[in-house]
DNA sequence: TATGAATGAGTATTCATTCAT
DNA sequence: TATGAATGAATACTCATTCAT
């Protein structure tokens, strides 16, 4: 019986040990940007060697793919969570955009990781093709609450994901204003300015 | 008498000098991407040793920032010269958005530029304190003429601000997704998107 | 009664698995030559761990050693069991020549090998002492049957280990040349050349 | 004046500062054998720091593929010299052979340097594919007296080309075995082997 | 007997920057 | 104004080996 629960336990500290350098290369990446965090700093950050980490993920390029399909999970979670709890479409739909903002608003070490999917030239670099693929999916998939609400209040499928790629604009443009403390230029409120696009999107559409 | 005129020249060129580096480095950007854009880089497509650049700039950042600065300049000069032919104030207030957007759509490596302001962590690295905010000067001047003509619609100093900013964000999201082909996820076209939205908040307010 | 068979099985097994890590030894050095073949790369190609392969040997380069030891005992079977057959002192002298030539000529990769012993600085580096005396031992021992069979053509014992100098020098300077494409400068035919030069040898010595 | 030999300095300087390193890298060879000689150790030798090479030579491979050639050019000018001396055709191709082997039998380092050309697996691996050829060329022009002796003495260009090769193959394999000093097992003298190869060729041509 | 995790030393190469000339 | 040479710190990654389990 104890070697039935042995090799599940070696799992669970193996997961538990990749989980703690994906959190030490978070850490990494909120406190000293994106160019800072090398493998080395992630290492030194995690209390390892630089040669240790290729025990539990096979590059570097892993462990920011990682790290970011483990923080878009963690924010499709956080918009499930809130969405599930709203009764009637319109409130889902407003759920669903506001919680794509707040999530990323009081997460800024998210901010920087998914605006990682952001950089490079014009084609994503750094993360492999399917990998990339695959975060794409699942950031359509963190949005999609989004069109799934309108499409109950009667929009169609175009409709619905203009509204996904309207939000995911205007949020990550205000966003990334707040972020850099860019906002105080313009004198304004984040969080008032999301709050009122999103009603905004609501009388357009006439869905209040 | 050659020794007269020669400060004068050398000044001339040097400014000339100065001007080729930045241009090197501006097609160093385009085609190498923000990474691949080293001080060696730039110096080799300039025709200069690296050495050499420490003559015209006193670092790496330092032309970042310059080359940041002029194309800031190049946005203002875009957008000023496209505004001043408008004739009612709500064709300008179209005009600015419009152009704002338009001058990163068409521009893809002036976007990426203007992107690393927007890097790094929450406070923007990598360029100085005093620098920072003399191009937070130059973004705003290339906006203001949003606010300007929102003011000239009867618009009070928060609501002008309120709609650079909301412009900002919007474009920049928008950008940022087509950028990145992002937007194919969404099956959206950038430019009716951005269209849409100025439409929008021209009826929102009323003045059409 | 299972545990009594036990030890037995297992030191059976335990020199198979010797073996088979062997074999997977030759096949990373015929595959990527000497250079990348790694103790990473011969446990992944015995389908073992790296730390695996300590049970079974005590270093890298004892496993080095043991496939030369190995190979070399391949070749002094191919020698003995072709020179048996011969009839004459003559045969004897020109089979034991020929198949030592022979044998390398066909597998590369055991030339490589032995040519492992032939590296290194001024002193054979790598292989302990002790060990390198054995594998002198074992190569002397394949090139014995050249002096034996000239000894019974009448050669005396200083001639006898000339010659086994001599043919092994000319062999090998042939084979390296053959095997490293080099031969190809001369346009010369690597076998001809060894055919010749043991024709030559007979004839000095008047053993026609 | 002085500007005109200022550069004429620097250049010299510049390459002496090369041979200093190549000298550096030969010295590492000798030393510690070709694996040990990394980069590193060379710049180390050097008194440099590692990054400081790449001013000299572009890549590691470049540092081996110089020193190699630069010893292929020490071994040609070897042979010319004393070939030149000799008045009879016949005196020529003895000391065109003798004086390839003796080169090598005299600068152990540069036979470790030499054999380089004949490591990995079966191409030639670690020089570029020019580079590799215009190696091949410079060891044909080493050994060209050989064949061109022969042409004097009448014999025809494939034999000339024979005689190369077979001069080569035995010279190395003799000093294969002198170098790990494996010759022991033979109780022979490398000079004596080789003196007497030389002359058996004289003789089998009826040259003498 | 075998593994997974870890180390420490090592690999070549790149970088921004400095400095004597 | 410009260069060539140099540095020191950094880059990701590989290696043989060890050790607790």
């Amino acid at each position: 019986m104890p070697q039935a629960i042995e090799p599940k336990r070696k799992k669970a500290t193996s997961a538990e040990k990749k989980r703690m350098i994906l959190d030490a290369a978070k850490r990494v990446f909120e406190e000293e940007g994106l160019e800072g965090s090398s493998l080395r700093s992630i290492a030194a950050e995690a209390g390892y060697t630089p040669a240790a980490l290729y025990f539990h993920f096979s590059s570097r390029e892993e462990i920011y793919a990682e790290l970011l399909s483990q923080s878009l999970h963690q924010l499709k979670d956080y918009i499930d969570q809130r969405v599930r709890k709203r009764e009637t479409a319109g409130e889902r739909f407003e759920e669903a955009a506001w919680s794509f903002f707040d999530f990323y608003n009081k997460n800024p070490e998210d901010l920087s990781l998914g605006l990682y999917l952001f950089r490079g030239g014009i084609e994503p670099q750094g993360v492999g093709r399917e990998r990339n693929q695959k975060l794409n999916q699942e950031l359509y998939d963190c949005l999609a609450p989004i069109a799934e609400a309108a499409e109950e209040l009667g929009a169609d499928k175009h409709l619905g994901q203009n509204l996904m790629a309207r939000i995911f604009a205007h949020s990550t443009g205000i966003l990334l204003l707040a972020h850099t403390k860019r906002i105080r230029l313009f004198e304004q409120d984040p969080e008032q300015m999301m709050r009122d696009y999103i009603e905004e999107q609501i009388k357009e559409q006439n869905w209040n």
